[in-house]
RNA sequence: GGGCGAUUAGCUCAAUUGGCAGAGCGCCAGCUUUACACGCUGGAUGUUACAGGUUCAAUUCCUGUAUCGCCCA
């Protein structure tokens, strides 16, 4: 064995196992194999993406079960790919067009357009999925899809070509959510909705037979009302009945309206009256078709207004407003203008307010696909992660829209509908057809727009496996077992997900959804690139490792709830990898002449000491409490759990107790002590690796225990063991309780040595008196652990000890420790002590008389839970005379 | 307007089926203890947001209030 570099370097090793691993192809896997699947599909990140926190902690989550799943001996897959984010990438391209060419898209026409996001995406696609390599990502990289390749496209098409046949995908003129910045439709979870405080403008349309006549409406888009075709009021408020049937002229364009009346309309709302603008309002829209109103659009797609605007033709849409305000008021019909906070919705690709439009666009009907995916969640088929998620989920399906999927933009996967221009026909085809299939003419062409990106995601966890093809793998790995996430996907996402699944697959596309929460700064907001609160991953790996950011990810992240991130801490993970690292060189110091190799190891022929058994004890429930939490998604328990254990336990006593047997002379403890702390110090590591792959991975390397220097990613999960099993090496109960208690005593002891000064003396003596026959015996077989762990002088264990005068000393369960300190005692200081602890106890011991005196609590209560309450009470008792004892002496 | 979540030590969060409220950071004191100062040892710190209720027993279950956050309309 080599020995260890003094201090971990982190940026080194993850370096080279990062490549290593990447090389040797560690984390692939291949449905031949057999044996039992897991399988996870990560969600695919932008291609334009970079690196953020939310990526991190999302795919550390998924990291870890992969990892964990793979130990423990399942054909583990975690398929890597990503998405090729229409708009976005699109927005990106142009931008960068525009800058270096001074060129719109239009100017290069579609083909050299995509030509050139090809292009880019070739030189800058990468950077998200290099990061997560970096981060220690086990995907199995030679499975790596990008949702515009090949296979992903031809399963795009498929499935559209399906759904049209099916009558599920329809062409219709609707309102749909347009941003005019980005010059496409987008679908409802595309636009998001944001509070601000807007006006609400009174204005008045004069009556045509009588203009000193009007009535008044209210808007907070004034300049729609350029596309006004009527006023609609409630039919049941009395203020209008004999109004509808009216006509009004509307303001400036001059145009005739009619008053018309409709149940929508609330009458407590504004003035009970609202304007009817169906090409530019949803609910507008719907009223126009009940009473067969004129469509009037009045504005560009660029969000600028068009010549049905009038003399406004040209202008953006809010100059058009202010303009159009002005001349109103000038016009005097303006009656008031209020405050009014309403939700806008923005582009969630340029956060530009969307606009309402009237346009032709291609949409899924959802209902049918809905019911299904309903029936699976209901039936528990998919189990969500926190479980209240369900009913969020449950929720937006029952009362699912019709999902607009046409984007006017050139990125992204062409809609396979094609027409033809002389007989009209319209179809849909896999294949571009050279002639129309039904009058045969040449004179045809495809459909210019392409499909919202989640159109292929949602068949992502199958298109990466080649749907429709039945191969081995989509047979092996569908349906894939954990769905990783955040909140903001369940619906553009994870929903879609599942109706595709079942109706594609006959089968939903995994059985459970774990939805982590959402990063945020250490004020509480949003990690953003406009607040510049962002605390960027890669940095810290730089700063701290991959390791440290991945532990201290986990060690804070309750179980679906939101993270508070701040820089400092890192240090939590960063400090745990040198702890660890620094165990090692001590275990490897001592191994000089020893040699170890994990496997089955067997202690049922040692003759153990107490802390062999403890610490051993230790572990078993640890490998225990790690499955559990893993099983559970309590990924915070796992790390709490393994810290705890590595530092609390097994550094702070067993490496401790260790020096005591090291750095004595029995060859045959040594050799125990050395099998015991490589046994537990190697399962520890294996049970940290899903968390910290690359100090562990080093650390099986350095340590010697990788056979045939195999990864230890593929090394055995550690077997769990119930406390019943731990007989079988001779751990016993009440020697476990014995060593936690001697954990107790010692604390007491070395309180005595901080309270009177004297850790350092080396010249200080314990005396310690044993409460009980069974004690003393204990503690003189385990004398020299005990004074080991002490740190002191000189110990002795004295059943007959009675102090001639006052002595520091402190109670606990295995009896009273005296540390005679001659001149040093200050009687007064040792008798506030003391009184102080005996006061504490008397409390303690009150509150417990007083339960146990309660006859409904005796009764009522399980016997257990009484028989604890009686177990303390004895304990407090002994404890509180014994303290008397002390006080009088120290009062003599 | 509807739904969900949160409120526990100075800060960030735990607390499993209701049964002695814990951890990390920070703070205080002391340590060149032969793996580790990114460390070791010891210590202090709580009206579990508020008001009721159920219960032998409530941080935990129920009702209401307040504040903050998120989602949907």
């Amino acid at each position: 064995m080599a020995e260890l570099q003094k201090n971990h370097n982190p940026a080194e090793v993850e370096q080279k196992w990062s490549s290593s691993w990447l090389s040797d192809g560690v984390d692939g896997a291949d449905a031949s194999s057999g044996g039992e699947p897991y399988c996870i599909v990560i969600p695919p990140p932008n291609v334009t993406g970079i690196l953020h926190m939310g990526h991190a902690l999302n795919n550390t989550i998924q990291d870890i079960l992969v990892r964990w799943r793979r130990m423990q001996g399942r054909n583990a897959v975690w398929v890597p790919g990503t998405d090729h984010a229409g708009i976005a990438t699109q927005n990106v391209v142009e931008r960068a067009l525009a800058k270096q060419e001074g060129k719109a898209r239009d100017d290069l026409g579609r083909d050299e357009f995509v030509k050139r996001v090809w292009e880019w995406k070739e030189q800058y696609g990468n950077t998200i999925t290099t990061q997560l390599k970096r981060l220690g990502c086990s995907c199995d990289w030679s499975r790596e899809r990008f949702t515009m390749d090949d296979g992903l496209s031809n399963a795009v098409a498929i499935a559209f070509v399906h759904l049209y046949e099916k009558g599920l995908i329809y062409r219709g003129n609707y309102i749909i959510n347009w941003c005019p910045r980005c010059r496409t439709a987008l679908s409802d979870e595309e636009s998001e909705h944001e509070e601000s405080e807007g006006k609400l403008y009174y204005v008045r349309y004069a009556f045509k037979d009588d203009p000193r006549k009007y009535i008044t409406v209210a808007t907070t888009r004034p300049e729609t009302m350029l596309g006004d075709v009527a006023v609609a009021v409630n039919p049941g408020d009395g203020r209008f009945k004999e109004l509808v049937g009216k006509k009004l002229i509307l303001p400036i364009l001059n145009r005739e309206l009619v008053v018309i009346a409709d149940d929508f309309v609330d009458p407590a709302f504004g003035t009970g009256a609202v304007k009817v603008t169906p090409a530019h309002d949803p609910n507008d829209f719907e009223i126009g078709r009940r009473h067969d109103l004129e469509q009037i659009n009045v504005m560009n797609p660029d969000g600028s207004m068009n010549e049905g605007a009038g003399l406004y033709e040209g202008m953006d849409r809010f100059a058009c407003r202010d303009k159009l305000v002005d001349d109103l008021t000038k016009l005097g019909v303006i009656e008031k203008i209020d405050k009014h906070r309403n939700a806008v919705g923005h582009c969630y690709r340029c956060a530009t307010v969307v606009e309402p439009r009237l346009s032709p666009q291609w949409f899924v009907k959802m209902k049918p696909l809905a019911a299904p995916a309903i029936e699976a969640v209901k039936q528990g088929k998919v189990r969500f992660v926190p479980e209240r998620w369900t009913k969020v989920y449950l929720e937006w399906m029952e009362n699912i829209r019709d999902w607009c999927i046409s984007r006017q933009i050139w990125w992204g996967h062409r809609i396979p509908v094609f027409y033809c221009d002389d007989c009209g026909r319209e179809w849909a085809s896999l294949d571009a057809a050279a002639k129309c299939p039904a009058c045969g003419s040449t004179n045809i062409r495809q459909d210019e727009d392409v499909l919202d990106t989640w159109f292929s995601s949602w068949l992502w966890p199958f298109g990466v496996f080649g749907w429709p093809e039945k191969n081995d793998d989509i047979k092996f790995y569908y349906p894939t077992h954990d769905l990783v996430t955040a909140s903001e996907i369940i619906f553009f996402w994870v929903a879609r997900m599942i109706m595709a699944g079942i109706e594609f697959m006959g089968d939903v596309p995994f059985r459970q959804v774990y939805i982590h929460g959402t990063v945020r700064d250490d004020k509480g907001r949003k990690m953003s690139k406009s607040l510049g609160n962002s605390i960027d991953p890669v940095t810290v790996i730089e700063e701290f490792s991959a390791d440290a950011l991945r532990f201290s990810l986990m060690m804070i992240t309750a179980t679906g709830q939101d993270v508070y991130l701040s820089n400092d801490k890192f240090e939590i993970g960063r400090n745990f990898a040198t702890k660890i690292w620094n165990a090692a060189r001590y275990l490897q110091m001592q191994s000089k002449d020893f040699s170890f190799e994990p496997g089955e190891v067997s202690f049922a022929d040692d003759k153990l000491s107490p802390d062999d058994q403890y610490i051993l004890a230790g572990l078993h429930r640890s490998i225990a409490a790690c499955n559990d939490n893993l099983e559970r998604c309590r990924f915070n328990d796992v790390a709490r759990v393994l810290y705890e254990f590595l530092w609390h336990q097994y550094c702070d006593w067993y490496v401790e107790y260790s020096k005591s047997v090291l750095y004595g002379d029995d060859p045959a403890a040594r050799n125990r002590v050395l099998r015991v702390m490589h046994h537990v110090f190697s399962s520890a590591v294996k049970l940290l690796h899903p968390i910290m792959p690359f100090v562990t991975e080093e650390l099986w390397h350095e340590m010697g225990y990788a056979k045939s220097d195999e990864s230890i990613s593929r090394a055995s999960w550690p077997a769990e063991k119930a406390e019943e099993d731990d007989a079988e090496w001779g751990i016993s109960r009440a020697t476990v309780t014995y060593v936690a208690n001697k954990y107790d005593l010692v604390r007491v002891g070395r309180t005595l040595m901080a309270d009177y000064n004297v850790v350092s003396s080396g010249k200080v003596r314990h005396i310690i008196k044993p409460a009980t026959k069974a004690a003393a015996k204990q503690l003189e077989a385990d004398k020299a652990s005990v004074h080991a762990l002490l740190r002191t002088g000189e110990l002795e264990i004295d059943s007959a000890f009675k102090p001639a005068k006052a002595v520091p000393s402190g109670v606990c369960k295995l009896g009273t420790v005296y540390m005679p300190v001659d001149d040093l005692i200050d009687i007064e200081v040792e008798r506030n002590r003391l009184t102080k602890e005996r006061d504490k106890i008397v409390g303690d011991l009150g509150r417990v008389t007083t339960k146990l005196e309660n006859i409904d609590f005796v009764q009522k209560a399980p016997a257990e839970v009484v028989e604890r309450q009686k177990v303390r009470k004895k304990e407090l008792l002994e404890k509180s005379e014994k303290l008397n004892r002390m006080l009088d002496v120290l009062a003599g």
